[in-house]
Formats: structure tokens, C-alpha cells, sequence
DNA sequence: TTGGACTGCGGATTTTGTGCGGAAAGTTGC
DNA sequence: GCAACTTTCCGCACAAAATCCGCAGTCCAA
């Protein structure tokens, strides 16, 4: 965990909203001039504080109508098995995110799909019968009231 | 929903894996000189395909230890009812993410925050007592196996 | 053939990125 | 307690690179 001073800050909140803006407007907004803002971002990236930057695409845009959230529990809870899901999980496309809970329910999965037959393919393709799942509870998204990525830097 | 070719899914799909990517180099992978590249994403951006540009941020190296996900119900379905959840929502940091669910969960959270004290001075000062909140059952996350933004342009 | 859309080229402007001098803050030794 | 040293970081100057405009040529489709 990084020190980080009140720029620092400054900074990771102006990228993480924007993150394209150009190192002489973000030196600007922190009270900075270009060449120490841009060394200290070069800083917060080596540091792996920023892990990289992404282009925020409008899902539906572009065909993606569903989203689904997938609650996976499985037979077996030993670290292998738990191991073994994952990298299954890293390799579907689909998957956009697996956590690992605490209580009953194992996994939480967040998956796009074009529509419900692709996504309904690939539940009873590649999900359920993925070696050692026992359940699999599935919803529909209805509409996404909030999406923000990240971190809540603005407290 | 746009019309894409294939040179505006390869530009896309560039982006968000690797948002700031230069143009001249953006250009190159997908097989354009830089102008009409540029003109490209600028008109994928002004089209709204492209809602914005933002940096991954480590949380744990920024001292946010915890991510929940909480499961809400509400005591009324009306739209009204709905609605007037949402818009809490969106008043809140710490929650990054808010998604209406078919079936008798009515909401999904994902829920940022520094430890497990602060979550629960949340959770019982801010999520719990809000207005037509029935019940609300939490599952903190042991680890992420995966987290990618977006879409899977890869197929 | 003509219109429309898009590409590539050239060049002005802006941005990025490095080297260097100097100020501020913290540290060591006396 | 204080001076000298070290460290750190800023800002300036300048070179390299990218952005982004006008313009002319090209490729389809009507």
C-alpha cells in the first residue's frame, strides 16, 4: 500500500473519471506543471497503483443485451477445487467477473452475453456442467441504475 | 445499435483493453494512418459507443480492503418505489454498482469500501434504514478471480 | 458518370518526455 | 542547537512525438 500524498490523490480521482485527459490538463487540475505530473502518473502506473486504462463501451451499443449475475456453489470447497474453478472461469469470455464469497454461496459471476439463447447456451454448455459445481442460481438484469468502476476516491 | 465494421470492433477492442493507447500506435494495429483512426474513434465517442475513458486502480493498494455484494429486496415493486431506490443509490460512494434483478431479489450492490467497519457503519447507517428497504443480505468477498471491464469483443 | 464516404498526405499546433538547476525538507555529525 | 550534507521534488527549457486540421485522390454504389 502506497504512501500517497494529496496530489496523489488528486490524480488517481481525475483518471479514474477521466481517463484520457491529456498530462498538461491534468497537471492543471492538481496545481501542477506537466513534467512532475506526468512523472509522478509514470510513478503510480510502475507502482501498479495504476494497473491500466480502459475504454468504458456502451453494452447495449454494441449488441450486448444481457447481463446476468450467477451465484455458483460448488461440491467441493478444498483450495484445489476452488483453484480449478477459477482458471475455468479466467477462460470464458463471457465471464466478465468471479468473486469469491464467504457464506453459502461460493461464487458470484457477472456475465454479458448478446442475448438469452447465447447466454442460455452457455449456461448449460460451459457453466453448469464445469467440473465440481453443485448449483447455479441465475438474474436477469433488469437495468443497471449505477455502474462505476473503481474505487470511492472522492471521500 | 450502431453499424460497425470490422476495423471500428478491432478499434474498440483495443481500447478497452489498453485505453490509452496512442493513436498513431492504435492505428497500426488495426491498419490505418492516424487520421482516419482518429476521425474513427471520434466519431465511435460522439456516437456514444464510447461513454468515456478510466484508469483501473488497485483498490487494496489504496487502503480499500473490502467488496461486498448485497442482495436487496424492497417491500414495494412499484415503479415509483423503484425508482426512488435508484436514486440513493446513486448518492452513494460506496456503492459502485446497482443493477434491478428479475425474481425475488429486487437488487444487486457492489459495495467499495476501507474495512469492515467502515462497511458496517455503512450498511447500518446508510443502506439498511433507507426507505422501503425489506431486507438485505450482504456476502463479503474472499478474493477476485477474475475482473475485466466491459464486453467480450474477443468473439 | 456522379455523388458520397472514406482514405492518405502534408504541416501547424499541441503534447509528451528528458536533462538540468534550484528550492524545500529531512538527516547526520559536531 | 546548528551547519553541512543528502534527498526529494519542483519548474524551466528544449527535443521528440502525437494530435488534428485542410485538401486531394480513391473506391463503391446508385
Amino acid at each position: 500500500m502506497a504512501t500517497l500524498d494529496g496530489i496523489d490523490r488528486r490524480l488517481l480521482a481525475e483518471l479514474q473519471a477521466e481517463g484520457r485527459v491529456t498530462n498538461v490538463e491534468l497537471a492543471q487540475r492538481v496545481g501542477l506543471t506537466a513534467p512532475p505530473c506526468l512523472r509522478r502518473v509514470r510513478a503510480l502506473e510502475d507502482a501498479g497503483v495504476i494497473r491500466g486504462y480502459h475504454a468504458d463501451l456502451d453494452a447495449s451499443k454494441l449488441g450486448f443485451a444481457i447481463t446476468v449475475f450467477a451465484l455458483v456453489s460448488l461440491k467441493s470447497q478444498a483450495e484445489e477445487s476452488l483453484r480449478q474453478f477459477e482458471d475455468h472461469m479466467r477462460t470464458l469470455p463471457e465471464v466478465r467477473e468471479c468473486h469469491m464469497l464467504n457464506g453459502e454461496i461460493d461464487f458470484i459471476l457477472k456475465i454479458v452475453s448478446r442475448d438469452l439463447q447465447s447466454f442460455q447456451e452457455f449456461l448449460t454448455s460451459k457453466l453448469t456442467p464445469a467440473p465440481n459445481v453443485a448449483s447455479v442460481k441465475t438474474s436477469l438484469t433488469i437495468r443497471t441504475a449505477k455502474q462505476v468502476p473503481g474505487v470511492p476516491l472522492e471521500d
